[in-house]
DNA sequence: AGGATTTGTCATGGA
DNA sequence: CGTCCATGACAAATC
């Protein structure tokens, strides 16, 4: 039964951590505060809560060595921190969100930029990223996107963030995630860009020139792409075989870019270095919103040179500079602007171009002409690329392909962060209501991690009270372990009696025995007079909760009578020092026990037998003593118990404080992931319209949604395949995930 | 007077 | 087996 009882006051301790922390539903507070009976009978009632619980086995065998097991105090400070740590693991596995969060934060476009991060001019330039996006005149502002991507260079350079060193691999997946909605989208918009206006030149000079196209572009540095170019048989489209051979001469420039082909990496390559650790989230963010500027200006050799000449130091400009001239296909170039990204730092990609499965599959359009095969496995890595983009392009597809092609994003976004959302949704729908929401949103502007203690128990001791037990229970200990060996006043009150029998003695004459009022400052201090320390001035009062007991028959003998009026002042002192006598102490005086009632409750076993055996005692007064013993003992026992008892109950409602506090910061900071969720899906979504509806096949016609998708493939390439296969590979993909789940 | 709280005590069980 | 300790339960003292 006992163990029982220890099972149940361990096992709801962590049930109720869990309970708060996974079931947003589920609310400790209300089921603490509202008196519901059976948790919180279970926990703060009468009998389990004051249960001694496992925190003794706890703290022994994992970090309690060389302390004394039965400190008070101890179990106070071990139980607290085991508690605590609890918590705080619970925090660190959702860390994810936290950092997710505060990453997306920054992405704000209306500029909420949080304060602990120094890039505000970011928000600034995300927000013209996305004016960019949707500006309609993209084309006209070539110069003066120009400069200023320039420049966004340069910030960038100086806002780079510091490095968030302790990311976990589900940060990092999820910010890769993230990272790659908007590092695709923002590509393939740029490239789409720059591919829509080359499209419309080259064009019109395909009517004239007929095959000369290849010429065309030399001026552009993307002749090569034209030499590449396969015709689909099916569809006619166009596409690039292999990777434009005039990459190489794009990554001369580069100060320290070996690996020509490197370019397609750049789009990938941010979040494949997700998990190398000088790579920072502000980086990449910072990436993307450049990626984003650089869809609105014109990509030509100038621009590009401008940025080659960048210091080679600079990691950021040669990392940029790569984007400008990206070797662009006539038909669908989607993937240079996601070229934009750090090739150099992160040529991941290996040069030498696999052949697309593309080539196998002749409906496919590939709109990238690269595709590396280091990619599967290095996405792989990060648990990203089975999510987000198909290890290869005709292995897998995601929803997108829909039918009827509303939602061009819908598999973008919700088969790639599949588990996130669903998660996330789950807990909004089932445990999380806005106006809790908003209420926490409240709460938390207020910085005021205890913004919840609204709702909190009356019971609950305030924090000085918390704090002087505690203080109390870490200096008892030293009392009960030591007192042994202290003097103890026979006069003074077993178990809180001072320590110096002189001062009990003779200062106890002031002393107005119980006093409840000091009693609840020094709650608990009640067996170390140091405990009293909290009110200086009562050091001396004995707190004797003397009783007025009728003398038994063994008193009655020696003790005259408290109500005895005798005038003097010595009368009345002993008057007073017999109302300060337990019980115990006036049968001792009457049987005249020559020791103290302190020696014969603290002396240890062998110093006490040896004490009696000193004297010639009779077999009541041996009896007494023994009696006295083990009352004395008793009685301490008891005070540590329910000091004990008292502290779990602290510690269990500070317990319960901190997980609310915990559930309230989750809560909001899954409010803020959500928002950040919803704006990208927006914006991925504007993004993926506007690339499509700027493609346009080898006639000049846009294709029809109904008929297209873009894909996104695992290598980063951006695809134009056809619906059919686009939902055939969605089918096989909705396979995938739940296999991996298993 | 009576409820609530504090404290001491006893019985019991485990170590 | 004796000792010590923890704790539930009870009662007295006290507020």
């Amino acid at each position: 039964m006992l163990s029982l009882k220890k099972y149940l006051t361990e096992g709801l301790l962590q049930f109720t951590i869990l309970l708060s922390l996974i079931g947003v539903r589920v609310d400790v507070d209300t089921y603490l505060t509202s008196q519901l009976p059976p948790l919180r009978e279970i926990i703060l009632g009468p009998s389990s809560a004051y249960t001694q619980t496992q925190f003794h086995n706890l703290r022994n065998t994992l970090d309690g060595y060389g302390i004394h097991p039965k400190s008070i105090d101890l179990d106070n400070y071990f139980t607290a921190r085991r508690l605590l740590s609890q918590v705080r693991a619970l925090d660190r596995f959702q860390v994810p969100t936290t950092e997710v969060n505060a990453w997306l934060v920054h992405r704000d476009p209306e500029g909420s930029v949080s304060g602990s991060q120094p890039s505000s001019g970011l928000a600034l330039e995300s927000s013209s990223g996305l004016q960019d996006v949707t500006g309609p005149d993209n084309g006209v502002r070539e110069s003066e996107t120009e400069q200023g991507f320039s420049e966004d260079l340069e910030d960038l350079g100086a806002v780079a963030p510091p490095v968030s060193g302790d990311l976990t691999k589900e940060d990092i997946d999820l910010i890769d995630i993230l990272w790659r909605q908007d590092i695709d989208l923002g590509a393939g918009r740029e490239v789409f860009d720059y591919s829509h206006r080359q499209k419309e030149q080259d064009v019109d000079k395909e009517l004239r020139d007929g095959g000369e196209q290849a010429n065309t572009w030399a001026g552009e540095g993307a002749e090569a792409l034209a030499r590449d170019l396969l015709v689909d048989g099916e569809t006619g489209e166009s596409f690039p075989a292999q990777f434009p051979a005039n990459v190489a001469s794009i990554t001369e420039a580069v100060p320290s870019e070996s690996e020509p082909p490197a370019l397609q990496n750049s789009l990938l390559s941010p979040l494949l270095t997700g998990t190398e650790s000088p790579f920072d989230l502000e980086q990449q963010w910072q990436d993307l919103m450049s990626i984003m500027e650089m869809q609105a200006m014109e990509v030509n050799t100038s621009a590009s040179e401008i940025l080659y000449n960048a210091p080679p130091g600079d990691p950021l400009s040669t990392n940029y500079s790569l984007a400008p001239n990206t070797p662009i296909n006539q038909n669908v170039s989607l993937h240079q602007a996601s070229l934009g990204g750090c090739s150099q730092d992160f040529s991941l990609f290996s040069p030498e171009v696999e052949n697309l499965p593309v080539a196998n599959s002749s409906t496919l359009l590939p709109l990238v002409p690269s595709n590396s095969t280091s990619l599967n496995s290095t996405f792989s890595s990060t648990n990203l690329a089975g999510l987000f983009f198909p290890p290869q392009l005709n292995g897998t597809a995601n929803d997108t392909a829909g039918p009827e092609l509303p939602d061009p994003l819908g598999g973008l976004l919700d088969e790639a962060m599949l588990d996130e959302i669903s998660l996330m949704d789950l807990a909004i729908e089932e445990g999380f209501n806005p106006v809790q929401a908003s209420q926490l949103e409240e709460e938390f502007d207020s910085d005021s991690g205890l913004s919840l203690d609204s709702s909190h128990s009356p019971s609950s001791l305030s924090s000085s009270e918390g704090s002087s037990s505690s203080s109390s229970s870490s200096s008892s200990s030293s009392s009960a372990s030591s007192s042994a060996s202290s003097s103890f006043s026979e006069e003074g009150a077993v178990g809180y009696s001072s320590d110096s029998e002189t001062v009990d003695l003779e200062e106890a004459e002031g002393a107005v025995g119980y006093q409840p009022e000091y009693s609840k400052f020094c709650r608990m201090s009640y067996q170390d007079p140091s405990q009293l320390s909290c009110l200086p001035y009562l050091e001396h009062v004995g707190h004797n909760h003397t009783y007025n007991m009728a003398p038994s028959a063994l008193d009655s003998a020696d003790l005259p009578p408290p109500s005895t009026l005798k005038k003097g002042s010595k009368e009345k002192q002993a008057d007073f020092l017999d109302k300060q006598m337990s019980r115990d102490e006036h049968r001792a005086r009457a049987m005249k026990i020559p020791f103290t009632n302190d020696k014969i409750i603290n002396l240890p076993v062998e110093e006490f037998n040896e004490l009696l055996s000193k004297y010639q005692l009779s077999e009541a007064q041996l009896s007494l003593i023994r009696d006295i013993r083990r009352r004395g003992k008793n009685k301490m026992a008891a005070q540590n118990c329910r000091k004990r008892k008292l502290d779990t109950i602290l510690n269990l409602e500070r317990d319960v404080e901190d997980l609310q506090r915990d559930k309230a910061r989750l809560l909001r900071e899954k409010v803020e992931f959500l928002r950040s969720l919803r704006q990208m899906k927006q914006k991925v979504q504007s993004l993926y319209q506007e690339v499509f509806g700027r493609l346009r096949d080898e006639n000049g016609r846009p294709y029809s949604p109904s008929q297209y998708a873009l894909q996104y493939a695992g290598d980063g390439s951006v695809l134009l395949i056809p619906r059919t296969m686009a939902d055939q590979q969605a089918r096989r993909q909705e396979r995938k995930p739940k296999d991996r789940r298993k």
